[in-house]
DNA sequence: ATAGGGTTAG
């Protein structure tokens, strides 16, 4: 087998030659081995490389890959041929060549796992890669910045916000323009996270490089002033998407009805939904070109679409307007406007936040009798109040119903649902043996480390606690902001406020905002401790110095009194 | 490309 993928000529010969280049490494055994790769890959003669695999090095594929760079499909069939990732990753000129490769032949996904193993496996920087990309931009005539991108997608991939960040800048640096479309990824990543604080910040910097939004980048800008309830400035964002000739969608529509109920305007919402979004404009009066505007909405066909109803239920419920939402919900049932589970999922839910899981469990039954089927919401939602509520024998017999008679896998939030309820309500090690049954199926994340790490630290199993962490840093799973408050929530707990405190520093140095949990965390723990006020106090201002808002309630609480009698103490 | 439900921390 061997022999025949030889040229007959000097086979014999040539066998002999490898056959020693494969015994001793010399510089020149390697340059043979080298050459009969190049001469048979210039005849097409892929299976050679089959034949030559366990002699090749890592250095060898980068000359090949040196020697065939202006031949594409050569070195993609040689990259496939050789079985991928593991004998490039060495050579970070190897990685960038084939990247960019990959990524001109839009194998998008490809090109970002490959990223993705060099910062992981490897341990580079984002930075560290995007100079490799640079230089094989530059060494190979690549043009464009799609691979830069998708390296900014593989950073946001893995939760690094910062990295995707730091390659945009620098690639602002280096003279390149990546596309609105980048931008608009990395916007949508930061709201992902609930980083809307940075989500400003990079929106308007992506502004004052006179970057031309589009209809995304002003429906993510309408998304996040709802998610902060600022309403009225959404909609004032929507009249200058208008004015600069930017059509609506129905996307913008159902985010404005979103933001409408999240300040509890259900009317407004149901305004919007009637699109009473003519007379309103009119009466405001200040929008050039409305009604050409408004007609082009019409003529597609932008209505009330399942998104909006379930919208608007979802809100009614967030809002307490309970019959409300029932009444609409009705209202959708008797008209057959329901296409999917989700207006279900919005009710089944709020039944179980509300611990009235019987009543949710008779929707579903009256879902199976409308010949509807459930999906992973409707039993993520009842796996996981049974597990909330401490009942894993239901919550395990629901989970085999959905795989035996409801024939769905689960998914990563229902492994999760279960992970917590396991490390809760059974043990921790139980937990431990369930992550490993998750890495098998390849579906895990931060979130079902972290409930893990979580209950680590309230057995106050330190040593696992730190060593599932550096599991976490091995495996690429960037820690989170949830990550840290748990651990800062261990250190305040066992009284180390200034481990506590160091680890505020590391979250900042790594680009993770505190927020109002971390902020919880710090002063009820010294409460709890008995501190005194005037450390109390002290916490308090490191906090806000580090950015945080302060939780409401706590600082009315807490922090309020505290300083008042600070004050009646200094008068006196 | 973007929107609705379900997972972790006080």
């Amino acid at each position: 087998m061997f022999l025949s993928l030889f040229p007959p000529k000097g086979r014999h010969l040539l066998v002999r030659r490898l056959h020693s280049a494969k015994q001793f490494t010399n510089p020149s055994g390697e340059d043979i081995l080298f050459r009969a790769i190049c001469t048979n890959l210039r005849q097409k003669k892929w299976k050679f490389l089959d034949s030559v695999l366990p002699s090749m090095t890592s250095s060898t594929v980068c000359r090949v890959f040196h020697e065939f760079r202006n031949s594409p499909p050569v070195i993609l069939e040689v990259y496939y041929r050789i079985g991928g990732v593991r004998y490039i990753l060495d050579s970070l000129t190897s990685c960038g060549i084939v990247i960019h490769l990959m990524v001109n032949s839009k194998r998008y996904d490809e090109a970002l796992c490959l990223i993705k193993e060099l910062m992981i496996a490897k341990g580079h920087s984002p930075l560290d890669v995007l100079k490799t990309l640079l230089n094989s931009q530059r060494d190979f005539d690549f043009s464009g910045c799609a691979a830069f991108e998708t390296l900014v997608r593989a950073c946001t991939d893995v939760g690094s916000s910062r990295g995707a960040y730091e390659v945009i800048k620098q690639l602002r640096m280096e003279g390149f323009q990546v596309s609105v479309h980048a931008w608009n990824n990395f916007l949508n990543h930061l709201l992902k996270v609930g980083d809307v604080a940075q989500f400003w910040r990079v929106r308007k910097e992506m502004i004052s490089y006179s970057y031309v939004e589009n209809v995304i980048t002003f429906n993510w800008t309408i998304y996040a002033l709802c998610k902060e309830h600022r309403v009225i400035e959404a909609i004032s964002v929507f009249y200058r998407m208008l004015k600069n000739g930017i059509i609506p969608n129905d996307v913008t529509l159902n985010m404005l009805i979103h933001g409408a109920c999240w300040i509890g305007d259900c009317d407004m919402a149901l305004k919007l939904i009637q699109k009473i979004v003519i007379h309103w404009l009119y009466k405001e009066g200040d929008v050039v070109g409305a009604s050409v505007l408004i007609a082009d909405m019409f003529k597609r066909n932008i209505c009330p679409d399942r998104y909006t109803y379930s919208t608007l239920i979802s809100g009614l419920f967030r809002n307490g307007q309970i019959n409300e939402a029932l009444k609409h919900y009705t209202y959708i049932l008797e008209k057959n406007l329901i296409e999917d589970a989700f207006s279900h999922n919005i009710v089944i839910n709020y039944l179980c936040r509300t611990k009235n899981i019987s009543r949710a469990k008779q929707i579903l039954c009256s879902m199976f009798v409308r010949g509807l089927v459930p999906d992973l919401g409707t039993y993520g939602s009842l796996i996981d109040s049974y597990c909330k509520a401490g009942d894993m024998e239901n919550a395990l017999q629901t989970y085999n119903d959905m795989i035996l008679s409801a024939k769905k896998n689960p998914n990563l939030v229902i492994f999760n649902s279960i992970m917590d309820g396991i490390c809760k309500e059974i043990s921790v090690d139980a937990g431990k043996a369930f992550l490993s049954g998750m890495r098998d199926t390849g579906l895990f994340d931060v979130i079902t480390f972290n409930t893990l790490l979580n209950s680590y630290c309230a057995g106050g199993q330190v040593d696992n606690a730190l060593n599932l962490l550096a599991s976490m840093r091995k495996e690429g799973i960037s820690f989170n902001r949830v990550t840290f408050n748990i651990m800062v929530n261990f250190f305040c707990k066992v009284g180390s406020f200034q481990q506590a405190k160091k680890l505020v520093n590391v979250m900042r140095a790594q680009g993770i905002n505190l927020d109002g949990v971390t902020y919880a965390t710090f002063i009820t723990c010294a409460m709890k401790e008995r501190r005194g006020a005037e450390e109390v106090i002290e916490l308090h201002d490191f906090l806000v110095l580090q950015g945080v808002i302060p939780d409401t309630q706590i600082y009315k609480e807490i922090i309020r009194p505290l300083l008042l009698l600070q004050n009646e103490h200094m008068l006196t």
